[in-house]
DNA sequence: TGCATGGGCGCC
DNA sequence: AAAGGGCGCCCATGCA
């Protein structure tokens, strides 16, 4: 007996996006072979959440090219709508949550292009939705998103971002499902190499304890190196008041306990987080499967749920391997944040500055008499709002020379520390401030200020990192779409990371995907940043294996 | 025993 | 005068 093939319930949509039962069309129950053969029309599915209706259809061997996701859509949409309190469109969001109806929407306005909808058949539940319930609530849903839209300000670069993180959800299915070709035995060996062998019955591994042991020995006395505490403690018992245990801190201090806790502390970190038991959990069958969360973070950039995927450590980047046959191409867009500072600033000399390889060089070049590292350190503590130490002083230089950029960081700053909304260059909103931060910058104590000026940072920092995320998505929805399309056969996408993507190919396609890179980053570029004459040079490497490619 | 919080550190 | 943004995850700790 063979398992009951699974089956998606379907319905087209007319161009206005209101289920077009009435006059002809009908729900159709497909296979997921007739939804491959409906996807190659290149129709946007309307899914109500990638997430939760994609993997099943991935699994039975369908990839959807193009697709409106109502839930990302929802949180970009509902980030724009009020500044305080309840957002109006919450109340449709809990209707539609509960299976009652939602309000028509009168000013709904005609879609760009007809989309079916599409989602499981109900799986056994408590109270399992009728199909045609879920009908109506998913199309009513798409007609009340496609008006707020279309009722935008500015419509255009935001349907683009609709676009691509509806794309990107579809995406991260499909990176997650995938997994970086991850070798487990190389991992042992550099755990094995770094710590010592793994310990049989717990306890630290060989490594790990000889240092621990000279740090006791170097105290005088018993002490856990991994209790901020106890470190404290056994400094003061040495005449040594520390204000923290940071590894900075630690670093400023003559003792010589110091060495062998730095030490401990770096291979401790990569023990706990990276070490065998990271590697049964995530590492399975030669990959790595971690969950990424598309805009998972309010910035738009993604997150990851599990596996810690991405904060792999360099040190263990050589287990990063393609199979026999195969070939990582790893492309990071360079020094990509203040180059969007550039484009969404448009400031001519700053995007004078940023059409060099190596912006910094040019920077320095320009203002901070050759020193690469002042420039460098200057540009990140303006968008990062730093304004003490070497940082704040260089700030003047900056602004000086680049007077729109840091005008334009300044604004978002003032805006988040009068408690406003800033946004991204495509429109994604940051989001308001929380009412216990009114209560406490409504007073004028330092505490006040000090919460007002952090909540600026946050701001200043958002209109480049959320733009940065921007275009990131748009790289990869146009990457991916050029995969689909067969442009690169056998490649697929193995893993995002802010501003890096790394694809597993078969080696003769390594020089393609390498191509398909910087074409789809220069077309991102032109999606997103329009106007803009600033660079995002993008550098892919094809290499055997991720340590290699910095 | 489980849960929440803070210190600390990895990545961008 | 002003003391760098975003995350996820580990451990230790204090509490119920």
């Amino acid at each position: 007996m063979g398992r009951a093939q699974p089956r998606w319930l379907v319905q087209p949509l007319g161009a206005d996006g209101t289920p077009y039962r009435a006059d002809g069309g009908s729900p159709t129950v497909m296979t997921a072979a007739q939804l491959a053969a409906a996807d190659a029309g290149r129709p946007r599915w309307v899914l109500d959440g990638a997430d939760r209706h994609y993997p099943a259809l991935l699994r039975a061997g369908v990839r959807l090219t193009r697709c409106h996701d109502i839930v990302m859509t929802e949180r970009l949409l509902q980030g724009r709508v009020g500044e305080f309190g309840v957002p109006v469109a919450a109340a449709a969001v809990v209707a539609r949550a509960t299976g009652a109806p939602v309000p028509a929407d009168p000013g709904a306005q005609p879609a760009a292009d007809a989309v079916p909808a599409l989602f499981d058949t109900p799986a056994a539940g408590p109270q399992p939705e009728r199909p045609d319930a879920v009908l109506d609530r998913l199309g009513a849903a798409l007609r009340d998103q496609l008006g707020r839209l279309s009722r935008q300000p500015q419509p255009a670069p935001l349907r683009l971002l609709v676009a691509a993180d509806s794309t990107s959800a579809l995406a991260a299915v499909e990176l997650s499902a995938a997994g970086m070709p991850w070798d487990a035995d190389e991992h042992d060996r550099l755990l094995s190499a770094l710590l010592g062998p793994r310990p049989r019955h717990g306890g630290r591994p060989a490594k790990l304890q000889a240092l621990a042991d000279q740090v006791a020995a170097a105290l005088g006395g018993r002490v856990n190196p991994d209790s901020p505490t106890d470190l404290r403690q056994a400094f003061y018992r040495n005449g040594i008041e520390l204000t923290s245990t940071r590894s900075w801190v630690l670093k400023s201090i003559e003792h010589p306990a110091i060495a062998p806790l730095l030490a401990y502390k770096e291979l401790a970190r990569l023990y706990t987080a990276n070490g065998w038991n990271w590697l049964s959990t995530w590492v399975v069958e030669g990959r790595l499967h971690t969950e990424f969360v598309p805009a998972g973070v309010v910035s738009g950039r993604w997150a990851t749920r599990g596996g810690g995927g991405l904060q792999l450590p360099r040190a263990l980047r050589a287990a990063g391997r393609a199979r026999s046959g195969w070939t990582l191409v790893v492309a990071d867009a360079a020094q990509l944040e203040p180059r969007v500072l550039a484009a969404v600033s448009a400031d001519p000399a700053l995007q004078q500055i940023c059409r060099q390889d190596d912006l910094y060089v040019a920077l320095a070049a320009d203002g901070f008499g050759g020193d690469r590292a002042a420039a460098k350190l200057a540009m990140l503590g303006a968008m990062y709002g730093q304004t003490s130490g070497e940082a704040g002083r260089l700030l003047a230089t900056l602004r000086a020379r680049y007077p729109a950029s840091m005008a334009l960081l300044q604004r978002a700053a003032d805006t988040g520390e009068a408690g406003g909304v800033v946004h991204s260059v495509l429109g994604r909103a940051s989001p308001p401030p929380s009412e216990a931060w009114r209560t406490v910058t409504a007073a004028d104590t330092p505490r006040a200020r000090e919460q007002a000026r952090s909540w600026g940072r946050f701001t200043r920092n958002f209109v480049v990192q959320a733009s940065a995320a921007d275009w990131a998505a748009v790289w990869l929805s146009l990457l991916r779409a050029e995969l689909l399309a067969g442009a690169a056969p056998g490649a697929e996408l193995v893993f995002f990371q802010h501003d890096e993507l790394i694809l597993h190919c078969p080696s003769e396609q390594a020089q393609t995907v390498c191509e398909l890179a910087r074409s789809t980053a220069d077309a991102a570029r032109a999606l997103v940043f329009p106007r803009s004459t600033a660079a995002t040079p993008v550098r892919p490497v094809a290499v055997g294996c991720y340590a290699d490619a910095k």
